[in-house]
DNA sequence: CTGAAAGCGCTTACAG
DNA sequence: CTGAAAGCGCTTACAG
């Protein structure tokens, strides 16, 4: 009841008159306590609401029940849905999650790498930033030992546990669906060339166009950074000369809400001018105007997957598991951005 | 760069023939060290990549430097972007923070209390669940000295700092406007009757409804919880008698959101059949099908200046400061759900 | 069955 | 200016 003070083994210890070692064996059910005396505390425990510090276990045992999470930002739908996954397991199997934002940048996610390591989390969950090409301070973690899982923006460089969905049968999906609607002139706007999503996206965009007969048009393919300025120009830039193209398939959730709204500026009505599709979550998709297809992901499953894999490497012994990668699918939502074409 | 092992001050001060007094005091810039034992001791450290063991530093200072935040549901826009803006501040005051979801339900919020003491966090920013009604959790906490801000959904019952915003007037304003756009039977969803925002939203509700001289029809005025489908049935109840509302002004996200979706299922059409306002953050309202009027709030300020109000109570030593309620303004977003009635 | 001791990594009042 | 000691709260190998 007084302010400030968390009652401890010792108060209950002098209460008792036992010594802290008894006390602290009972609170464990250990076999040598008489049964009297594991009552006698455990009951006193409860009435004092007991509870065992766990910084202090932390620093016993070299490990703090915490794990690390960078995502790019947090605000964005796919992060927020596939940390959700991630607490509920963490939680479930007795972790902590916390959680910290690169916001795209290599910095940022670099000093949040350094925490991880610094505070003594167990392990650490990443997708990678947009700017992030090389990946030493992911390496650096591992080779002192804590487990990392990457998911979505993973590194192909890294030997770690992953979980991915099928991007490349997921663009492939979309892009055929454009086709198969019409549209033949197919732009793709996509993010930094050296994530693994974006070649893999990049090759499924590629491999259907080729499959219908068409050609790649390499001036339709344009990656931006993470800056709205850049993403609108590309999207600019696609209506500036002769020859411009009648669909835009988007990698990533952010590009796909830029086309929305500077296809809108230019007055480029969708799909009459212009057909849209993108990898997105965002569950207003189909309230949209028009309502926008989107190859969704499994963002709740991509976490909880994510947080298994993490808790069992942290809690197994084994030194270097064989790296494992998991991939989800997608589901290709076809709604009205992506309607038959009429000519 | 051995496995497992993070280098400690033990390291440093076997190293250099030092004992880990003299260490921990170089590493501090004590005053009383002498400048090349300072020198000596900080260059290895910095080579050997030292890192001060937090935990160890929890346990002696007594404090974890990690705060907790209970919200309703994280993939939430409004909540996910305060913590956004909780993060910001946190991480600048060197803070970390651990997010939990009461996924609206009492039960859940105790327990993440209650973790919040067990684990030691220096403090707790909650929005309440929207079942809670009792607080025994919130007064517990705060007895034991734990610093507590509470916000958006705030219990006038406790003694704490608050960050809100102007629900009064954001619902008053809400509300005129359907007024002004010709609409006057206007129903009204809402949440759990005690919770503050529900009971302030309400009042400026009806305060625009008896200011433009209309009646309150109680009938249309419906406390949901938060399972979907107790919403959905609130929506289509309103349409099942001969009096039909033509607009409706709803007080959170999560309403607004099944608002759409039933009235699309129902084939009421936004706004010509009923109109539809409502307090929500997403970013997407612009461009959805119509798009939608909204009572947007300052999130990423809310979190910011809760996080800051958490922060200097861990960090004054002042027992009881005297709670201050901050209240931030709302905008109101005039688009195509509430256009002008025309009849 | 119970207790005293050592130790996890750190800080600081107390000696020298 | 530096070191030995105590202590934060806990666990466990070692005695008894």
């Amino acid at each position: 009841m007084s302010a400030q003070h968390n009652v401890t083994i010792k108060d209950i210890a002098k209460a008792l008159k036992l010594s802290v070692s008894t006390v602290s064996r009972a609170m464990r059910d250990r076999s040598e306590i008489r049964p009297e005396t594991r009552e006698l505390v455990q009951q006193l425990a409860a009435r004092l609401n007991y509870t065992p510090n766990p910084i202090a276990l932390s620093l016993k045992e070299k490990r703090s029940k915490v794990i690390g999470v960078i995502v790019p930002e947090i605000a964005n739908t796919f992060c927020s849905s596939t940390i959700a996954g991630i607490e509920e397991v963490a939680y479930g199997r007795g972790y902590h999650v916390t959680i910290f934002q690169s916001h795209e940048t290599y910095e940022r996610e670099v000093i949040n790498t350094r925490l991880v390591s610094s505070r003594r989390m167990d392990g650490l969950i990443i997708a990678m930033s947009n700017e992030t090409r090389q990946y030493g301070h992911i390496t650096d973690l591992i080779e002192k030992g804590t487990p990392v899982v990457m998911f979505d923006r993973v590194a192909d460089e890294i030997n770690s546990h992953k979980v991915v969905v099928n991007d490349k049968l997921g663009a492939f999906l979309a892009t055929e669906h454009l086709i198969e609607q019409g549209y033949s002139k197919i732009a793709h706007l996509t993010i930094s060339k050296n994530l693994s999503i974006t070649q893999n996206r990049l090759n499924g965009f590629k491999d259907a166009i080729r499959k219908h007969g068409l050609s790649v048009n390499e001036d339709w393919i344009r990656h931006c950074n993470f800056d709205p300025a850049d993403i609108d120009e590309a999207i600019r830039n696609l209506f500036t000369g002769n020859d411009k193209p009648d669909a835009i398939m988007a990698s990533v959730e952010r590009i796909v809400m830029r086309c929305i709204i500077v296809l809108k500026q230019m007055e480029v009505r969708i799909p009459e001018d212009c057909a849209l599709i993108g990898f997105s979550d965002n569950p207003l998709n189909e309230y949209l105007n028009p309502s926008l297809s989107s190859v969704s992901q499994p963002t709740l499953d991509i976490g909880q997957r994510s947080a298994e894999l993490l808790i069992n490497m942290i809690e197994s012994k084994a030194t270097s598991p064989v790296a494992e990668t998991i991939e989800l699918g997608t589901i290709l939502n076809k709604r009205e951005s992506s309607a038959m074409r009429h000519r």
